[in-house]
DNA sequence: CATGAATGAGCTTTCATTCAT
DNA sequence: CATGAATGAAAGCTCATTCAT
């Protein structure tokens, strides 16, 4: 009589989600193999497919916490601070985190958004959630007077973000570049960009 | 006795090449398959083996053909011009190929750099080459006057090339964004970056 | 102490049998799985193992139901009647129900008898039993000079259960044949074989 | 340059072919299992698919060469002869084979039409070439003044098709009936059925 | 009596790669 | 140079069955 425990379920899914998370970024998303997420995550294949339909929602469901997570973290930043320096933080850790495997994952992302619609609609949605999150910042920066009142405070968003994603390909492309330096450049270029008062 | 014509050998990799491009950015590294690219390319899968070694060949001569192609656009800008103006095109033109199937090859390429070392090895050597010219344009504008001689070079080259990757990546995250008002600021952000006279 | 209510388990015997039907002649015998018939008939699969061995007794009980059902509504007919009439109205029913869904699962079960001796047995069991009763009908027939008294009533009997096969198979190769004309000539080759009094 | 020679390709789909009834005649379409065809036809499961897209595509070549082969078996029949004669050496050519495998090919077949579109589709084809042929012999019977006249051909036809159908369904239900007597009053019915001149 | 989590063998299919011609 | 027949391992996935609760 007793019914599924909603509970455990969702706890065994994330058990799977995150043994699927380490072997995505090991091998990717086309890489890693069923048979690979079920003996990390210690279930046999069939057991699995009790938890998702199949290896593409899996691969949704990684993608939708990755940008869940990415968007969760930017809510963490502290909002009482002035504007600038949050996203500075925010720039930070990710060359703190510099060698994250999640950072091919996100690569990983973008990629596969190119052959499955599903992939590039959650990409937008969480982008639009992000976006608006950043550009409540933004405007809180322009009305305490921190940040360029001239900038759209979406498109600023955008850009801000799309500096995120380039600062993690960097790390890929550049591995050994000085990450002091780096960052300092970065930071510069945030500033720059949204100091009020260029004359 | 009769060698081979190195000539018309190097004309069909290149072919063969060109045709793996069309599969690779259609169907991502992995989602291609051999039997697809010798479709495209008109030839049987034995001949393809006369080209490349084997399919991870043929990807890392992929990912070389497509950061020499990127570096060499690089070259063709007009050296003569403002710096700050020859920068802004280059990022002018992601915004126009914005959909381009070339942009998911990329992070295809950087998504792959977390699993194969010699991809990895061709994107870092790729981006040593495309940075040094990036920061001779930018010594020559700082001898000019026209960019800041505060920025390191070779640092600031590297953050101007993460800035382009994450554009490729903004088309991809918010392809209904407005593209002149992102273009603006994008350009904005290049512009108070390298601008000298900043107080 | 407390045992099982027998009448209860039969008849939850009959409900899954009755699910398992639908599932069947859906999917057929190998196309049907034990989830699906669970789902139709609302049980666990662990549950329903208390109720059969395994899929095969399922089958086999299946193909039970369905030949003495065959075999009942035979019983069915009213004995008075011309024996010609009534199994001119045996015939006619398979012509109505023509695209009936049981009609693929006797084609199954005949099939099935091909590798599964258990499912031969049955069928070779209940054959019997219709035959006899068949043959007894004739017999009547016989005595009352309705039938030909120089058919013998067994084999008589096996060519008429065999004529009502063909005609179940005469629905599914041709379904748009048209339904009166094909049941006139059916019944006009039923009362030639019967009638007595041929020259 | 050479290309496909589509002689041995035509010769290898055969062999695949009959490889492929022998499996399905002895587990039925759905019992079989294409590592078993392979190994009845030597090749390896990849290569099996040069030659058949899946197994569906198996099963629709093993449905249409089986009903091609019914029907040559029909057109050899001597066409001279009295119409009655040559379609009960037909009836009788399946009584010899009783217990062919082929038999329970058929019934997989008609279970199989339940299922899958195509293949009804191919049975209703092949059923329609079969029915004109056998119209033909009736026609050209009821102009000899052997068969009946008032009989419709066409209908007669498919009735006389259900009749083979159900032979082929009495050797399985009743093996061990006695093969003349059963014979003998198949060929009653089909006469009786046929011959003109019933009073 | 009843659940559904869990198994693992087996399924169909794909694909990089080799090789005789 | 060029073909495509052939391989076989591995992929994603299904399913009958078992068992702790």
């Amino acid at each position: 009589m007793r019914k599924v425990d909603p509970r455990k379920h969702d706890e065994r899914r994330r058990e799977i989600l995150a043994a699927a998370g380490r072997c995505f970024s090991r091998d990717g998303f086309r890489g890693a193999s069923i048979a690979g997420i079920c003996k990390e995550a210690n279930i046999s294949p069939g057991h699995l497919y009790h938890y998702f339909e199949n290896k593409e929602a899996i691969v949704r469901a990684m993608t939708q916490a990755a940008v869940a997570e990415a968007d969760m973290q930017l809510e963490l930043l502290s909002p009482e601070a002035d504007p600038i320096a949050t996203l500075i933080s925010k720039i930070e850790s990710t060359r703190v985190q510099r060698r994250d495997a999640t950072h091919f994952l996100l690569f990983d992302m973008l990629a596969e958004a190119g052959h499955s619609p599903s992939i590039a609609k959650i990409l937008r949605d969480s982008n639009r959630a992000m976006r608006s999150r950043f550009a409540a910042y933004l405007r809180k920066g322009q009305d305490s007077g921190h940040v360029d009142r001239t900038l759209d405070p979406d498109l600023a968003a955008a850009v801000l973000i799309s500096a995120i994603d380039g600062a993690k390909a960097m790390g890929i492309r550049d591995p050994k570049l000085s990450q002091e330096g780096a960052h300092e450049h970065l930071k510069t270029l945030i500033v720059r960009f949204l100091k009020p008062a260029h004359d």
